[in-house]
DNA sequence: AATGAATGAGAATTCATTCAT
DNA sequence: CATGAATGAATTCTCATTCAT
């Protein structure tokens, strides 16, 4: 009865991929369907079948991008260990997960841009960068309330300060591959620690 | 110079900026080069007067874009404060930069994926970072010099760990504006200077 | 014949049936082949084991239409009357077909143009039609034979004036709703009949 | 100061008839955009210079025909004559406006059947036609002042009947080309003013 | 020098038809 | 037999660029 059973899910989700590639390396207006479609491995017509139009394409293919990247950063965090600690470790992490998606990462800026020209929606990402925010929030009220960090810093703002700046890392990084993310990191989380101010030696 | 000349120069700066307005808020395949002439009021035609294509149109406009926005850090290192004092007042101007040039962020974002792509030539903007990151690394070496900042910190890493942080937080601020640029500036020279631990009190 | 044979045929008129009703609610080119699938309840890829291609499902149901208007028409010349009370019956006739079919005129209309424009054969039309003038200009005849109508009245002449009118009725009807197609009819009729002048009085 | 001086509304027009014809000979959806820039001697792209769409060419075209045919039946009622004289000179005057205009009949069907699906707006041919019925109403109506009609017909109805057998005319002998339109108007005529009935001779 | 009318290459999208299951 | 997933030819429309005036 039902003819070529096809896993319409797994099927979306490929080309989404194939997609999301090829948004990544040359940005949404070069990619042209049909660019899609061959990357995909099939015909133009049948990308319309599982994505209304080329803006869904570009949703679609965000999700799967995000959905990767959530994944990846799903077990960062490490309980084991104090909150301080912890946020080092998570800072590496990011680290690796930026290596690993540098790639993508025009498309995410990209996608970024469309949103913030109120151009789609951004409730996605707003709602993960807030999801991120409150994670290491909470890390740094632990880390307060723990007496590893100062008891006067603002742990919401400290959050958005932390998180904002692996951003605009990756995004010097693509110009400017000099020093490599492994260092930037590593500096970072040494003048966020410690302060790079020379203390009274005694 | 001829007269003739300088009104030349002068109207291609003129439509060059009315076409960096409408990338920053539209992108550049949304802006139409009607659009330019429209904004600059001008006809069609006159636009290819002045810019031999769109791609030129787009690189003159950055350039007018960093010419305004070197002008307004020109004189934000107050050489007659010690070095920590000169840094920190830069990002105040920074924040100040930011929130003036912050709608024509988009631009400058979406100019850096274009050459990120390899679709555009880099050199300029590269050049501006290389420069910035040279003169912050000497206002660290300088405070290392007066004792002010640890010796054991690299100037050259710091300065990209310290630049790539203003780009990341205007980025996150773009969506979400909560925080604001000055809170964020604030929390973020607090744990760059002091760090966010907490020190044995004794 | 054998059962399979006739569910067949069954199924190609309930299939045609269906895309008559939305060819004339739509117009052909509006109405795809997935809309006809579904409203016949079937798949897509079924159509096209009753018929070869959309020309074909076109011709099917406009075939199946004129088999509805003939056997609605069948019995509506009445021998039992005067030529002439026959031919006013029969055109009360038409009204209530006219009534009937109204939605599916705009098929009709359709389909005649594209034979008009040699972009389909227009035999069936003609011969519909020829019969249709046949008859009717058999009753004029038989009503200049039965001194009910004028001996110098063009039997066939009048004839296509008869059923001409009948069209143009319900095609201006269809436009303007008022008068409805009763008036019409009775106005046609008696002017028809009587003529409009005014004659002595003596 | 202004460029390539052209009359744009001319140009329109230009357009808009060499659309017409083809659309009347081939019908909307067979006639591409494509083939109307051809046909008007000009490039695809300058047709949406002077139509936002094919739709609006569509309504453009059909402006202009109605406006020929408007033209062409501008004086066809002579007042020197008596109301019923006037009217069978508008008989013969539409029967040489639809030799006329015969070849742009089926624009004037498929426009009008895209009206009566509510695939547009339908006031311009709802104007025209019941502008034509008042004036036929007005001249019947005159006629029965001046006992040349019987003064139990009901001009409006008359009207209507009158009018939408040219309609229906058309449509026949676009179909079967015998009778041709001149002997089918004059046996509508003489059928509509005298009547078919034979009366009595004495 | 300035203009905007003309242009056509190029892109998104639709849909009749095919065919593997 | 029935199906609907896959397809690409065909079509509309856009817009950077040219060029006559």
């Amino acid at each position: 009865m039902a003819p070529k059973i096809v896993d319409k899910e797994m099927k979306r989700l490929e080309i989404a991929a194939a997609a999301g590639m090829l948004f990544g390396k040359y940005g949404f207006d070069k990619v042209k369907v049909d660019d899609v479609a061959a990357a995909a491995g099939i015909g133009k017509g049948t990308v319309y079948e599982y994505f209304k139009n080329k803006d869904e394409l570009i949703h679609g293919a965000f999700q799967v991008l995000m959905n990767h990247m959530a994944e990846a950063l799903q077990h960062s965090v490490d309980l084991s260990l104090t909150p301080l600690a912890a946020l080092k470790k998570l800072s590496l992490s990011m680290a690796d997960a930026m290596d690993h998606f540098g790639e993508q990462y025009g498309f995410f800026l990209e996608y970024m841009l469309l949103m913030n020209r109120g151009q789609t929606d951004s409730e996605i990402l707003q709602g993960m960068f807030t999801e991120y925010r409150r994670l290491v929030a909470g890390l740094i009220e632990a880390a307060i309330d723990a007496r590893q960090v100062r008891a006067d810093v603002n742990p919401a703002h400290v959050a958005a300060v932390y998180l904002a700046w692996f951003d605009g890392a990756i995004f010097h990084w693509m110009l400017l591959p000099n020093p490599n993310l492994q260092q930037m990191v590593l500096a970072f989380w040494d003048a966020f620690e410690q302060g790079i101010i020379q203390r009274e030696e005694s």
